[in-house]
DNA sequence: ACAAATCTGACTAATTTTGTCAAGTATAAA
DNA sequence: TTTATACTTGACAAAATTAGTCAGATTTGT
């Protein structure tokens, strides 16, 4: 699997977010309620998430999260990569630590192939943003107008 | 990152079979020197390589492994799916168990995401097969004369 | 018989994943 | 000013996965 639950439920949050970008701070509390993820859980993922500056924190009562800039600015690659760490089809594309050096880069054919899937996914990743899977939602939502939701998660 | 070290050597012993196509059966020790990996480990990815009849055996002294056929035939998605299970970006798209399952599947904006993902990344990895790795592998080895292999790994 | 090789299953240390928990800090509202 | 709400931080830990290792059994060419 390319992505652990950080990746899933954080990118699930992050939509949240942005269905209801707009109507001030949205809190753990909420979010948790409606996607059924741990409250503690997502602290950890938010801390990630905006340690990257894509959200930022109201604290207090009636306080929470907010998207830093329009879910339009948004890409999902952004999101994954600030959660997961580099995305890659294998170590030595993203190298993170010395170890994951490969000293014959330049004559490896199968790094060639590596290189291009690791281009590949990241090209998927962000050409995504979270309008567009809200714009997307919203499309999906019109052919069952009996959700009360604008559109399920 | 998409795959662990079974993927990655695996994909390499393959690529290394096929280097060695039509050459009689070539014994785990020799691939063990030539790619850098445990003998032992070697065996362990070869018994799923094998179940997937993607290579045989030949048992006894100047026994060893051969593909089971031509390197044309040989998808890089086939070899990487028989040595990590079914490539996916997320549990939901290509489901294991029951608890992979996702009950909202249908109206799920994010699974048409994770679902395009997917289909690109196996797209590549059966775009690309070990024949077309060993040309690659030629003609990046034209240009590096002084190398003793046909080229590296 | 012997040696070369595959084959099998058990075992394990290290790491990552998937969380939980407790004790803080900041702040809006009463 | 008190209080409840909500973020913040760091520690902890069970479970799963990874990345192998190892011992022994089997097969077969010479
Ligand atoms: S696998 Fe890293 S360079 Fe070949
Ligand atoms: S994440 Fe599985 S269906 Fe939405």
């Amino acid at each position: 699997m390319l992505l652990s639950t950080k990746g899933e439920y954080g990118v699930r949050c992050m939509l949240d977010l942005a269905i209801h970008y707009g109507q001030g701070p949205i809190s753990i509390r909420d979010i948790s309620k409606r996607e059924g993820i741990s409250k503690n859980y997502i602290e950890q993922l938010f801390v990630r998430l905006r340690h990257a500056k894509l959200i930022k924190s109201v604290r207090g009562p009636k306080g929470g999260y907010l998207l830093i800039s329009q879910p339009r600015r948004i890409k999902i690659g952004d999101v994954v990569r600030a959660l997961e760490g580099p995305i890659a089809a294998i170590r030595c594309v993203q190298p993170q630590n010395s170890k994951d050096l490969c000293e014959r880069i330049s004559t490896c054919v199968l790094y060639i192939l590596w290189k291009r899937l690791t281009d590949k996914i990241n090209e998927v990743l962000d050409s995504t943003t979270l309008e567009g899977l809200c714009r997307e939602g919203m499309k999906l939502s019109k052919h069952r107008l009996a959700h009360p939701l604008p559109f399920q998660i």
